[in-house]
DNA sequence: CGGCGGATTGAGCGGCTTCAAAAAGCGTGG
DNA sequence: CCACGCTTTTTGAAGCCGCTCAATCCGCCG
C-alpha cells in the first residue's frame, strides 16, 4: 500500500495536518534526469514524492545500470540511507520531479510530536523489502515478456486507488529504463512491446499505459499484488507498535530481570 | 556486518548473556532441504541461525526458483516477516541446520529488557535492504562469470573473521543451488565454475571453497564488500537509537507543537 | 556392491544482444 | 507555423551467451 493511502487510513486528521505542513516547507523540484542522490554520498535526506516519479538505481564502473525501485506520488524514498554513513545507490527523477526534502531533524521533530506517523514510516519501510524480493525473482527467472507484463502489472496496479477500474494510467519510463528496470536491452524490450501490443494486451504511448487486458497480462507475468501490501490492515500497523514502544524506551539501565531469571532456571 | 559481529562490538556483556541465554533455550534442529517458512504462512518466529545454512527463496508456480537471500551462522533472519499477516518468500534448510526459534513475544521480551539489543536487531534488518539491491544488479546485469565470482566473494568474504586472511571457508551450496541464486541454470553454472577454476582463481568441491586469487576474482564480480556494511560503525547503531526512541514512546496525545506552530508561522 | 545425489560433458538451438541506421515524436525558438 | 535539434522508438541483420535435453561419471553411504 502506498504510504499517502496509509496515510488516509490510519492516521488521524492532526497528524496527518502535521505531515502536510512539514511536506509543503521543504518542497523542492528536481529537473528530468539528475541525480537527486548519488552512490558514496552522506545522506542528508528522506524524499518524498509529491509529483512525478523518481528511481533508484545502482550502477557498475562500466555505466550497466540497474533500477531496483520506483517511487510514484506519495512514495516515501530512502529512510533506510538516513541510517547509515554512506549510501550504496543513486535516486534520479524519471521526470521533472516534485519531492520533500525532510532532514534527520525533520523527521525526529514529526517522530516525537505524531509517534503514529512513526510508525507508519517504519513500516512503509519494511514494505520495501517485499518489493525487492519480487523484483528479484522477476529478473532473476521470468523471461523478457513475463517480466515487462510484470512491470506494468506493478505500475498499473499501484496506481489504482482502492479498488478503481480505470484502464489507463500515467507511464513516465522510457523503453531504456524499462529495460534498466528488467534487465534487458532497449530494443529488446521494444519488440517484446509490440508482441504485447500485437496480443492486444496494452498499448503505451507517450506516458501513458493503457491495459486492454489486464486479466491475461497478469497471467502472463504470474502477478498477484501480495507483495505490495495493498490490503495492509491495522492490525499490522499495531504489531509494528507492539515492537516499536519496547525498542525505543529509554531506560537503558534496566536490569533485564525476566531473561535473567530464565537464565537461572535453566542453570 | 554479520549480527553476531554486532553484538560482540555494540553489545555489553549483560546483554549478550540475555541473548545467549534466550538462544539456547529456543534452539531445533532442521533437516537438510526442508522448508522453515512457507509462502503464506502466518509468520511466528524471529529465525537466528546458529550451524548451517538457511535460503530464503521465492517461487513460481512453475517451479523455477530464486534464491534471494542466504543465512550464514550468527545471521538474523526474518525479522520483518513477523510484521505480516502472512509471508510471501520461503525459507529452507540449505544442509542440516540449527536455528533458534524466537517467538514475538520472545523478541518483545529482549527489546524490553535490552534496549540496545533491540537497536541492533533493527539495524540487521535495514542492512538487508543493500543487500537485496546488490543481489539484484548481479542478476539483472551481470554476467555469467561476474555473477558467481560476485556469489563467491559475498560468501567468502561474509565468513571472514574481521581482517582475515584465510584462504578457505565452508560451501555449502549444490551447483544447481548456486543457478538458483544467481539465475542461471546448473548446467551453465557447472562450466562457468571450471572457467574460473581453469584461470586459477578459486577451487569448489565437497563444501569448500578455496580461493586462489581473490584480488581477480573481485575484479571479475567487481565486488566491493560495502554493501555488507562489514565497516558498521557505532555511529550508524547510535543513528538508529535517535529515531527509534521518539519512535516508541507512549504520549500518543502530547500536541505537535513544534509542527503547529510552524504551519501557523507559515500561513 | 548398488543406489543416489551431485557434477560433468556433448550437441543443438533459440532468446536476447550487439551494432547500426532510419523513422518518428517532442520541445524550442525563429 | 515551420525548421531545427534532440530524444525516443522502430527496424534489420548477424552472432553469441546461456538454455535445453540427455547421457555419463563420480563420490559417498548404507
Amino acid at each position: 500500500m502506498p504510504f499517502s493511502m496509509m496515510l488516509r487510513r490510519f492516521l488521524d486528521p492532526q497528524d496527518r495536518y502535521c505531515w502536510e505542513v512539514m511536506l509543503s516547507r521543504r518542497a523542492r523540484q528536481i529537473e528530468r534526469g539528475s541525480d537527486l542522490v548519488r552512490e558514496g554520498d552522506t545522506p542528508h535526506f528522506l524524499y518524498v514524492v509529491l509529483a512525478g516519479w523518481a528511481q533508484k538505481y545502482k550502477q557498475l564502473q562500466d555505466g550497466r545500470r540497474q533500477i531496483v525501485g520506483l517511487f510514484l506520488p506519495g512514495d516515501l524514498c530512502d529512510l533506510d540511507a538516513l541510517l547509515v554513513d554512506r549510501v550504496d545507490h543513486n535516486i534520479a527523477a524519471v521526470r521533472d520531479l516534485s519531492v520533500a526534502e525532510l532532514t534527520r531533524t525533520d523527521v525526529r521533530q514529526l517522530a516525537e510530536d505524531c509517534p503514529s506517523l512513526a510508525r507508519l514510516l517504519f513500516w512503509s519501510e519494511l514494505a520495501g523489502a517485499a518489493a525487492y524480493r519480487e523484483w528479484m525473482i522477476n529478473v532473476g527467472q521470468r523471461s523478457a515478456i513475463e517480466r515487462i507484463a510484470h512491470l506494468l502489472c506493478e505500475i498499473y496496479v499501484r496506481q489504482q486507488p482502492d479498488a478503481g477500474v480505470r484502464r489507463r494510467c500515467d507511464f513516465f519510463l522510457t523503453q531504456s529504463q524499462v529495460a534498466e528496470a528488467t534487465g534487458l536491452t532497449q530494443v529488446h524490450v521494444n519488440r517484446t512491446l509490440q508482441e504485447l501490443r500485437a496480443r492486444g494486451l496494452v498499448q503505451l504511448r507517450q506516458r501513458e499505459l493503457h491495459i486492454e487486458n489486464f486479466g491475461e497480462l497478469a497471467q502472463i507475468a504470474q502477478f498477484t499484488g501480495d507483495y505490495l501490501h495493498r490490503e495492509a490492515s491495522s492490525n499490522n500497523v499495531d504489531r509494528l507498535s507492539y515492537f516499536l514502544q519496547s525498542m525505543g524506551s529509554r531506560n537503558e539501565t534496566d536490569a533485564p530481570d525476566v531473561i535473567v531469571e530464565l537464565a537461572r532456571r535453566r542453570a
